[in-house]
RNA sequence: GGGCGGCUAGCUCAGUUGGUCAGAGCGCCUGGUUUACACCCAGGAGGUCGGGGGUUCGAACCCCUCGCCGCCCACCA
């Protein structure tokens, strides 16, 4: 006997050990198996696993598991990345909070030794988390970005697109970040408003015949400025071009230039120029060749460029400084507050500056192409397809991606200096001193290059990587490239498209056909869940207090929403409740001996319910079916709940139950083989969303032993054909009178025990045929006393029309004749409006003319059935008057 | 500045290519010890589909426009 409720507590753990233990979770090795594969996006170790990880990891979940019943060799393949700033950002604090020793005081060997240690220690934590939502990923192929094969393959990549001069070195303007001290990629910079002020500063000619005003909103880095910009056709300033400016404070002259890039509309119309601080004058410097004056060290302190009284001061006293010095020296013409948006660093939080270093870049415009083209000829789809745009948009407009960073967690860049400062990019160490024999013809001392790979760069390569490339292994060629892809959209830049390019770059072919993009999970007031507002939902709490199925249920159902969801734990409970509802349909198999048949064929049951259940469970299927395979994972989620509640509970067992408690005992063994048929075919469907519950009760309501696990059992494909219209429309009918006598009922206030008799007046022999055969059960259902065809309405019935027929409702003593009349004005004033918009709907010609035929025709039959409906209830409403 | 979403019942959301008086869950109200289930059953109230205009025989759905809300990209004179 089951208990009395699923208690996902005891059960998940150990169906998961089930599951792991059957080796359900690797690929079937049939060679004939159709193949389904599919990379997981992988979490930072750093991370503990929040709710976007548990929408995401269900509807992978729901794929695999979907492919896996199929019958394809399913591969969900698993791991975690090592997340550069992130992870040494947590290792950095842990040290800062055991009082230990810093970073640079350990030294790189000793840190780097120290993450490690961490990761083993903690890295796992998120992927428990997985397990306990159960996802079924295959983790004796999991990966990590900085495992040994994923480093050999990122070494491979760094190499062949170097010789390719797709890598390069170049000292650039990078976005750097003072707080990390490294160049981070354009994608990493945040732009945030703030508060600030236009300086407006003059700037007196070197001639002394004037001066040259310029407004700023970073006054410091005025000591780093190499010119004032003018625009050629701006005539205020055309006989000053060429002149110099004594650059204050600095004393240095600077020479007033001609540039486009200075537009006569803002401010004074003349800009200053500091080339190694700002993106623009950069641009500016480049084409005049001006000198870059690098004003700042790596923590954004003044540095030895600038005038000794100024060295070593932070950037923002360095400012109030300027500021000071050049309202002392009388030329400060104006503060004007301002809002302008500042970049940050995502990560640290801090003011980035624009600096000048020596940098690795990936030529991304020339990876972009083939990039672009996949998406457009669809060799890749994204789902929802606007997305594509998102992609496309940047893709097309894409900058050289700087790949350098200055941290220690990470892939070491395997390139090599020689002592002159040539570069040795190899393999191994091995490879670039016999380069550098080579070239030196003698053996020079050479340092590997101090700098990291992005995260991203290892990240790029993720679904070729984990299955062994450059090998060619089994793996790669059996499922390579991947399937589908689900992520979020905030990651496209940062890492579709990036695969994209290294995928084809590096395979020839794209690394997965389809992009499915998730939404975003938001709180219940629509705000992005962050740590920060301490409105960060735990999954893992939400799986305790309501288990797993009902967590991924709820975030199935919710999953359709094109942007984000707003999770609400009420929504959580519904479908833990849903659960619930399935388990105590299964127990009411169990209790009326509803056990799988040996045998048995639904679709040539005799009985009218169930040759009607048959029909909805293949509607239902193949509703559930289309749905996934077409990732509607929303739709799939709404037909098996209505399915599960709405058909197979609330009708199908109730009309089971007459039959069940009846004498016929063909009828009784048909209904019992039917409910515990359909039982199981609801387990299979909704297995892949709610595999722990679906999996107990496979285990435990199992008549016949069953073989093996649900999770390797076969999805369902029933026939259409099954489908029976007389049945439908039958039950239709049958289910239409219940509902309409229990309608009555409530609205005339008949006490619930009462069990009044029902007459149908004029029903044709159809229905008469139908009352003979489900009698009982409409009485039961309905609670009726009796119900007959009659000739003539009892006096003291309530009336409703069903189909051709009037019923009759006797309920004398619990209606008053005033009211029951009011009730029948109502309904008839109701087809009264139906048919007046109907007939006006008929009249014009233009309608007629135009809507397709079938409209018309659906109009036609709505007008004769209202009319129908009308003369009826009106007949009946002419009796009571009589009465009275 | 460029782009993308959203605005449908008190709340959270469905509404497929325009075609039965607009649907679900939750919440609310009324009733219920029907031997699977109160994490339940039966019934009910509740919406001028953000505003305006247009196309059409017909618009929540298509077009234009306005208004909010949110996001992405660009932008430190």
């Amino acid at each position: 006997m089951l208990d009395k409720t699923f208690d996902p507590k005891t059960a998940e753990p150990r169906l998961y050990r089930e599951w792991e233990a059957s080796g359900a979770f690797s690929p079937r090795d049939d060679p004939a198996a159709p193949v389904f594969s599919m990379a997981i996006p992988p979490p930072n170790i750093t991370g503990a696993l929040h709710i976007g990880h548990a929408l995401n990891a269900t509807l992978q979940d729901v794929l695999t598991r979907f492919a896996r019943m199929r019958g394809a060799a399913a591969l969900w393949l698993p791991g975690t990345d090592h997340a550069g700033i992130a992870t040494q950002m947590v290792v950095e604090r842990q040290l800062a909070a055991e009082g230990n020793i810093g970073r640079r005081e350990l030294g790189r060997e000793a840190f780097v030794e120290r993450v490690w240690e961490w990761k083993e220690r903690s890295g796992g934590t998120i992927v428990d988390q997985l397990r306990r939502l159960g996802a079924s990923c295959d983790w004796s192929r999991q990966r990590f970005t900085l495992d040994e094969g994923l480093s050999a393959a990122v070494r491979k990549v760094f190499v062949t697109l170097h010789k390719q001069k797709l890598i390069y070195r170049a000292k650039r303007l990078v976005n750097w970040d003072p707080h990390f001290q490294t160049a981070i990629s354009d994608l990493e910079v945040e732009q945030r408003e703030m508060d600030g002020h236009y300086w407006h500063f003059a700037y007196p000619l070197e001639d002394g015949s004037g001066e040259i005003v310029v407004a700023t909103t970073r006054p410091e880095t005025m000591l780093g400025d190499t010119a004032v910009a003018v625009h050629p056709g701006d005539e205020r300033y055309t006989p000053l071009i060429g002149k110099c400016v004594r650059l204050p404070i600095v004393g240095r002259p600077i020479p007033i230039i001609a540039d486009d890039y200075a537009d006569p509309e803002k401010g004074s119309g003349a800009v200053k120029i500091t080339p190694a601080h700002d993106f623009n004058d950069f641009k500016v410097g480049q084409r005049h060749n001006l000198p870059m004056i690098n004003i700042f060290d790596p923590f954004a302190r003044v540095n030895d460029n600038a005038p000794a009284a100024w060295r070593g001061l932070d950037r923002l006293a360095a400012r109030a400084k300027v500021v000071a010095e050049i309202e002392a020296l009388g030329l400060l013409r104006g503060i004007e507050p301002t809002r302008h948006a500042v970049p940050h660093g995502d990560r640290s939080g801090v003011a980035l500056e624009p600096y000048l270093t020596d940098q690795w870049w990936v030529d991304a415009k020339t990876l972009a192409g083939p990039a672009i083209a996949a998406v457009e000829d669809g060799r890749t789809v994204f789902e929802p397809k606007n997305w594509e745009k998102t992609y496309f948009d940047w893709l097309r407009n894409i900058e050289p991606w700087c790949i350098s960073r200055q941290l220690w967690w990470g892939h070491r860049i395997p390139a090599w200096h020689g002592p002159d400062g040539r570069v040795f990019v190899a393999e191994s160490e091995a490879e670039a001193k016999a380069a550098a024999l080579e070239a030196y013809g003698r053996d020079e001392p050479l340092r590997q290059d101090e700098d990291v790979l992005d995260t991203w760069f290892s990240s790029a390569l993720w679904p070729f990587s984990t299955l062994g490339w450059p090998e060619r292994t089994e793996d790669l060629q059996r499922f390579y490239p991947t399937d589908t892809l689900v992520t979020g959209f905030d990651i496209i830049f940062f890492w579709v498209a990036r695969m994209m390019m290294m995928g084809l770059h590096f395979t020839g072919e794209v690394p997965f056909r389809r992009v499915f993009i998730n939404a975003l999970i938001r709180d219940a007031e629509g705000a992005k869940m962050s740590k920060s507002k301490g409105n960060v939902m735990d999954p893992l709490a939400l799986v305790d207090a309501y288990g797993a199925d009902a967590l991924r249920f709820t975030l199935t159902a919710m999953s359709g929403q094109a942007r984000d969801i707003k999770l609400s734990t009420q929504r959580i409970e519904g479908y833990r409740n849903f659960g619930t509802k399935l388990w105590n349909a299964a127990r009411f198999c169990e209790i009326n001996g509803c056990v799988a048949v040996e045998g048995f064929d639904p679709g040539a049951a005799t009985g009218t319910v169930n040759r009607w259940i048959a029909g909805e469970a293949a509607k239902a299927s193949r509703a559930v079916t289309a749905a996934l395979d077409a990732r509607a994972f929303d739709e799939a989620a709404g037909a098996l709940y209505r399915f599960v509640w709405n058909i197979y509970c609330d009708w199908f067992l109730e009309l089971a139950k007459p039959i069940l408690n009846g004498d016929d005992e063909a009828a009784k063994a048909e209904t019992r083989a039917m409910a515990a048929w359909v039982l199981d075919l609801i387990l299979r469907l909704l297995h892949p969303v709610m595999p722990f519950l679906t999996e107990e009760l496979w285990a435990k309501t199992a008549a016949a032993p069953r073989e093996g696990l649900l999770i390797a059992a076969a999805w369902p494909d029933l026939p259409e054909s099954w489908l029976d219209p007389d049945a439908d429309a039958e039950i239709g009918w049958l289910i239409a009178l219940v509902t309409e006598v229990r309608q009555l009922r409530a609205e005339t206030n008949v006490p619930p025990a009462a069990r009044p008799a029902l007459a149908l007046i004029g029903a044709g022999e159809a229905t008469r045929a139908r009352l003979a055969r489900h009698r009982d059960l409409i009485v039961s259902l309905a609670r009726l006393g009796s119900i007959e065809a009659a000739p003539a309405a009892p006096a003291g019935s309530a009336l409703f029309v069903i189909g051709e027929a009037a019923a009759a409702l006797a309920i004398a003593q619990h209606i008053d004749l005033a009211g029951e009349t009011a009730r029948l004005g109502k309904e008839i004033a109701g087809h009264a409006a139906d048919i007046e918009r109907t007939t006006r709907k008929l009249g014009n010609p233009d309608f007629v003319a135009r809507a397709p035929e079938a409209v018309v025709e659906e109009n036609r039959d709505r007008l004769a059935e209202a009319q129908n409906a009308k003369a009826r209830l009106e007949a009946a409403r002419a009796r009571l008057e009589a009465l009275a």
